[in-house]
DNA sequence: ATATTAGTTCGATACTTATCGAATTATAGA
DNA sequence: TCTATAATTCGATAAGTATCGAACTAATAT
């Protein structure tokens, strides 16, 4: 476990703003398991009260922490979540490991 | 579920060296699980390097979190984890949840 | 009583960051 | 080609924060 690693990963879902961003993907992420459309960031932006540049910002912070894949297509840009990483995440902050 | 409540958790851990004492921390709550023996910060304190200063300002980030409790014992300082949080963050953090 | 140990408070400093508006790039559609 | 939409980049600003040394309080031990 990389303690660095890990504190950057909480840095990322620490903003509310970024952290409702992060929560709206994995949703999308979710529904879409079964539907198999893609996340459109541009339909997360409606729900959110904060500027363009202010989302930009807070994609490339989550993509940084390796929380989040972002890919574009066409017009518009793909979020996909890093399952992987989450699952560490998640391990890390389980009670009575062993 | 409060997003601000929990980027404060997250805000918590976004620290390297607050991490590495929260589950410092954590580790303590296990194995004294099972010895009945306290978490004294003392014992942690000497693992860190950083000052006492910012230890007794990291904890207080971590118990404004809610993700701990301290406690005064005579001279020393106990620290327990608070479970119900810790396990609030963990349901978060799922994927998969229905 | 005095010295030691554990922890806190205070003030300062250096650094980071969330957010915005304006300008820009990229793609798609008319 | 022109226009509209999606997203990025840039520069600025205001606010937050990690850390320290010095001074302090509280409890214990000698």
């Amino acid at each position: 476990m990389n303690t660095k690693k890990m504190a950057k990963v909480f840095k990322a879902l620490s903003n509310p703003n970024r952290l409702e961003l992060y929560l709206k993907i994995v949703e999308k992420h979710e529904t879409n398991y079964e539907t198999g459309c893609d996340c459109l960031i541009s339909d997360i932006t409606k729900y959110l009260n904060i500027g363009a540049p202010t989302i930009s910002h807070h994609l490339k912070e989550l993509t940084n922490a390796e929380l989040i894949f972002t890919e574009r297509k066409g017009k518009y840009l793909v979020a996909k979540i890093n399952e992987e990483m989450v699952n560490e995440v998640n391990e890390l902050l389980k009670l009575y490991k062993r």
